[in-house]
DNA sequence: CTGAAAGCGCTTACAG
DNA sequence: CTGAAAGCGCTTACAG
């Protein structure tokens, strides 16, 4: 941003032809004449001179860019789901700007509105209030505010007509680590989780319920244990109450795999041999899975083909998308689950 | 953006004021009577009208916009260092694009082309080719080109005058790591880097070169282990090759927590304790150093202070910056390191 | 193939 | 305090 920068006029001038050439020749729209487009193409270069995507996106009514609010950019999963989306976006021409609201409402309203200003094509919502089990009324007009100006998909479930909702498939995700460790004769589950208020958990925690019917396991109140939030030291907290246990569990989800890894220190650190005695599986499968001892098994999804969905879900506006997907769910086995 | 969304006119219109009023009002740089005002909020309220951006910016010459590219968007160091930057940003009113290389250089050049287009008020670089210790020419070159258009600032070493180079202080780092190994009581120390190319490793191993000499510690090249990437499977790698090592170090450095976790996990399952036979320290203190068992020490960086440093240096241009500062540095002792 | 002109949606001197 | 008008830097019908 000099005193006045270098424009189209500028280089029509010195190549002596019209601004609408040179325009021409930087949107590739219309045929130019060879000896023209050669005389122009050397002052853009004499100048390093580039289009102002400002002025252009005025004119053209589009802008080529992609928000991104996710509640933790610093948490590996949202910064897992955030370079996929990334990559896409930047594959198909897009730029991504990515904003964090650390989950603080306050700061959802005036991202938003922020948001709505720089108006870009598309609005890819990840975290906080977007996944509560219980609609914010709050929160549901200030995305109708948003919708007004820009596309809005979530990576959660859809909170309205005309909002794709593309989320991980936390049932199968749930289904899938029970029968896993089911398979290996646990009988005894327990499971350490976290955000009750969030649609995720209490899809989780019914999952849960019901898998553990369908394959006649017992089911033990004390096995399902509440922490404050997605941290080791949540996972340590759970280790303790584990430990008081009377009657223990053999095998133990923790809600994600940073709480999985606090959980299998904690029992550890307890002198409880994981996964001799209990084991552990975790959910995300991010590479916390690889630093912890042992190194954890999680049910992980494909991080790539969400982002990759999501932005394609965002951008091709004119298909008719399903209003809810699931991202589908597998199982990474590592050392941190035994047969018994 | 549906057809022709709502503008400053419109507004103007239904509440009985010039187009020129209403911005007056959406600025807040002239006084306004009161009744017109009222009348103005109204309408705006009622479409839920938010001025564009890129109309604003365009007659501002302006667009309170900071570009930020890093080179792994999912790494752990730099998400820290974006998450502090976008929040430093984020208060001081701007928005940040985040836009990822993955070290390619490739992509290094098309995002930055993107970005002369989209002009930025500032352009925080970090990681990639502006960490050669040996300068590549083309790559100055496209830095040049980019700050005809945007003030620029790197998380590195100032690559040329009036570029702000602002880094974590390698060789504090260094010097703080081995004087604390040395303070532990251990002479054999050992250092296991990656990216020999880089002028943050080059200064890592001249100090650590200089900082044995003056602590009359004996250096043996054999405990100077190369490994190709910044990953836990280097780390691994490594202890491979300490275990094959006749006389074995007492301590080693990792090049950052995930080399030293990977280095951690290699020595535990060749049967080697750590750090009963081995102390082992990490270089970041990213949130690994709570999950690797031990946990590991970590000589870590205040990162929210490095963003406001990065952000602040980048925004207020007016300011007589130096051209290079150096972050200080910290150790955090867990449980990884024992004295001898 | 090419230029003159209007328009995108704002802001800000300029003149009351 | 307020409006008419010009201008920010492009693109795209429109008319040759």
């Amino acid at each position: 941003m000099e005193k006045r920068s270098i424009t189209i006029y500028d280089i029509a001038r010195e190549a002596g032809v019209s601004p609408a050439t040179v325009s021409r020749i930087l949107t590739g729209t219309a045929a130019v004449r060879e000896e023209k487009r050669q005389r122009v193409m050397e002052v853009i270069a004499k100048y390093d001179f580039t289009p102002n995507a400002y002025a252009r996106a005025l004119t053209e009514n589009r802008n080529r860019t992609i928000g991104m609010v996710v509640a933790h950019s610093d948490n590996s999963y949202y910064s897992s789901v955030f370079a996929a989306c990334e990559s896409e976006a930047y594959r198909r021409g897009y730029v991504t700007m990515l904003m964090d609201t650390s989950s603080r409402p306050e700061n959802e309203v005036s991202v938003l509105n922020r948001i709505r200003e720089l108006r870009p094509e598309a609005l890819i919502l990840c975290g906080g209030r977007i996944d509560l089990e219980i609609p914010d009324p709050k929160f549901t007009e200030l995305l109708e505010m948003t919708r007004k100006y820009t596309r809005v998909v979530v990576g959660s479930r859809s909170p309205m007509a005309g909002i794709p909702g593309i989320s991980v498939d936390h049932r199968a995700s749930m289904n899938l680590g029970v029968r896993y460790l089911a398979g290996l004769g646990h009988r005894e589950i327990g499971f350490v989780y976290t955000g009750r208020q969030f649609y995720g958990t209490a899809e989780r925690l019914e999952e849960f319920r019901q898998v553990m019917a369908e394959l006649n396991l017992p089911l033990r109140e004390e096995y399902l244990i509440p922490v404050e939030d997605y941290t080791v030291q949540a996972g340590t907290r759970a280790a303790l109450a584990i430990r008081q246990l009377e009657r223990k569990p053999t095998a133990v989800l923790g809600m994600n795999d940073m709480v999985s890894a606090g959980l299998l220190q904690g029992l550890l650190s307890e002198g409880i041999r994981v996964p001799g005695d209990i084991s552990v599986l975790g959910f995300d499968d991010t590479f916390v899975t690889d630093i912890t001892t042992p190194r954890l098994s999680s049910v992980g999804y494909d991080y790539q083909a969400y982002g990759a969905m999501l932005v394609e879900t965002a951008v091709e506006r004119d298909q008719d998308w399903p209003a809810d997907r699931r991202i589908p769910v597998f199982i990474t086995e590592r050392d941190s689950c035994a047969r018994i």
